[in-house]
DNA sequence: TTGTATGCGTTATCAG
DNA sequence: CTGATAACGCATACAA
């Protein structure tokens, strides 16, 4: 008699089965709501259930019928507040489809992605989130759960699985329009990494922006970054250095944006007075910072809940589940682009 | 017959077994790393999950072994940086000791945080780390798994569960200390809400500073705030429009410190020109603030890491498992504190 | 050292 | 409408 004798004093459906005089069948019918059940044997079950405080235990369910009612997310890190708040709308809306949220740090490690992984394809999570651009080595090979994954804010290189974000072009040309709206002439782009598939389309919406404000693109005032405050400092030092430099900037997110204004500040210099600055992605800090940030504001929360109720429909197996979501943006004004620049330089180009 | 036949494809034990030409009591035990198997009996086996991917299935495993290796956490905000940050420690931690991190988002919602718990009675996870301050009520109740909860930064009310945090009282005072020691006579206090367990543990730290420092206490200098900007905006301009304002403000977090920084402005004041503040918690954007904040940094990633081994260990049955872990807090001097108070007041108290 | 058999707690089939 | 019972995939006591 094997006996694993860990936890035995918790409740199970044949003691609620005795309690209420019915068989464990009944019971289990009755908890999920059978039709083929009397009022008054479920009013039975339901007491003996209420007197106990029973539970189903998930692990048995899941086993017997091959789900597990987890969706698994994986994030590059936790601690980014772009990503915890795209967590917060996952895990209310999962929640409400009777899903648990399990998340996976990645730190952008493909052996940590594995790792996580694997959940997937051994049915330990009915469904998975990606909010890292990539998909896990293990499942760019093994394509059998693609029907289980969505993406959130980052497409994944291939486009074979459905991503939820907001037009990331359409927004950078957003915010190059109202830039040039102000007069500005010369506009930089501090970008992300190459790697990066948000980069190139917002690097394409950047250079969409200046072509219909009728303006020539100046290689030298494209910079890259890595989304981090250091890298956006280094990227406007070298933009002031330019013998002539922008008066605009428009960064690829809002820690990038900081670090320019940082940067400025270190050269005697300060926003929106000298140069105008539009981030991306309108974090928590964004409007707190001084000066306040102009941004583009993704709606994370919405992007997370559609992801999850996305996600949900494709595990349910409804069909027409493969296409992308594509949310509304704002382009958030604040202080940090504000003012005109006058006067405007003269309309001959060359 | 039944026949839930819903992922029928995937590989499990018996096909591993076959392959192996072993049974599937040998392939379990060669997975288990069992001393009692042959190592080329081993390597066949091994060849047979290499070559077809085969993991575990976890439901299964979990229900034999009764445990899921997993942990809940619960927390008020998933998108509040504090706690994000706390999550990365505990995730890092919990996946190096095997164990999957669920995430619950209460809102503070008790029936939120009962649907979450459930999941401990259940079995469906192992252990359960608090972040919010409270014990759902289902937990109050039954106390049988006590043993498998532990709380990060907030104590909970009782005081019988260990608590991973530090000594808040202390680091309040030595907030003071700093403020005192530059001169500062006149030390205003925004306080949490009176219902956080921290507030009162800040405050004491805050009256225990004053006494060290030879301060008398002022009521009037005590405000409550519950947490944010806006109420650290309006805590400071009740104290700016004081007959005798404070030169200094001890704030119980970053951001009602930055709520009072907004309001000095507001007022066409600034800091730290007009009046020294510092923050608690050092949370991501302190130091970038203009001023950089002055505060107190937590561990954060570190508590949420210890928190995840203290919980495993607890898991384990390891005795002696039930005491408190205080890890060293410190006191980041930034500019929105700095410079010094003169002349400093003669003596006279009264 | 390996194989056989049983049970972990549910659900679903089938017979009543 | 209800009850007995066979899986779900794995781990262990026991036999070989």
């Amino acid at each position: 008699m094997p006996r694993p004798a860990k936890d035995r004093g918790r409740t199970k459906m044949v003691d609620i089965a005795r309690l209420a005089g019915v068989s464990v069948a009944t019971v289990s019918r009755a908890l999920a709501d059978s039709p083929r059940v009397t009022a008054e044997t479920r009013e039975r079950v339901e007491a003996a259930v209420r007197q106990t405080g029973y539970a189903v235990n998930p692990l048995a369910r899941g086993l017997r019928r091959q789900e597990a009612r987890q969706i698994l997310v994986l994030v590059p890190d936790i601690g980014n507040p772009f990503f915890s708040e795209v967590l917060l709308g996952i895990e209310e809306a999962a929640a409400a489809l009777g899903f648990s949220m399990l998340v996976g740090n990645t730190a952008k490690d493909p052996a940590r992605e594995d790792r996580h992984a694997v959940q997937l394809l051994t049915g330990a999570v009915d469904g998975m989130i990606l909010l890292n651009g990539r998909l896990p080595p293990c499942l760019q090979r093994d394509r059998r759960h693609h029907g289980r994954i969505v993406a959130v804010s980052e497409a994944i290189p291939g486009g074979v699985l459905p991503v939820v974000g907001i037009d990331n072009a359409g927004a950078a040309a957003a915010a190059v329009a109202h830039l040039a709206g102000r007069g500005h002439r010369r506009i930089a782009h501090v970008a992300g990494p190459a790697a990066n598939i948000l980069t190139g389309q917002r690097l394409a919406g950047y250079r969409a922006g200046l072509r219909t404000a009728g303006l020539a693109e100046d290689p030298a005032l494209i910079r890259s970054g890595d989304f981090t405050i250091p890298s956006g400092e280094s990227a406007m030092a070298a933009l002031l250095a330019l013998a002539d430099p922008p008066t605009a900037v428009f960064c690829s997110n809002d820690e990038m944006a900081i670090g320019t204004i940082r940067a400025l500040r270190a050269a005697g210099r300060d926003a929106p007075r000298d140069m105008a600055v539009v981030g991306f992605d309108d974090i928590q800090f964004a409007g707190t910072y001084e000066p306040p940030l102009t941004t583009i504001r993704q709606p994370r929360r919405r992007m997370g809940a559609e992801a999850a109720a996305l996600l949900g429909r494709r595990i349910a197996g409804e069909p027409g589940t493969g296409g992308d979501i594509t949310l509304p943006f704002a382009l958030i004004e604040r202080r940090s682009s504000a003012g005109v620049l006058a006067p405007p330089p003269p309309l001959l180009s060359y």
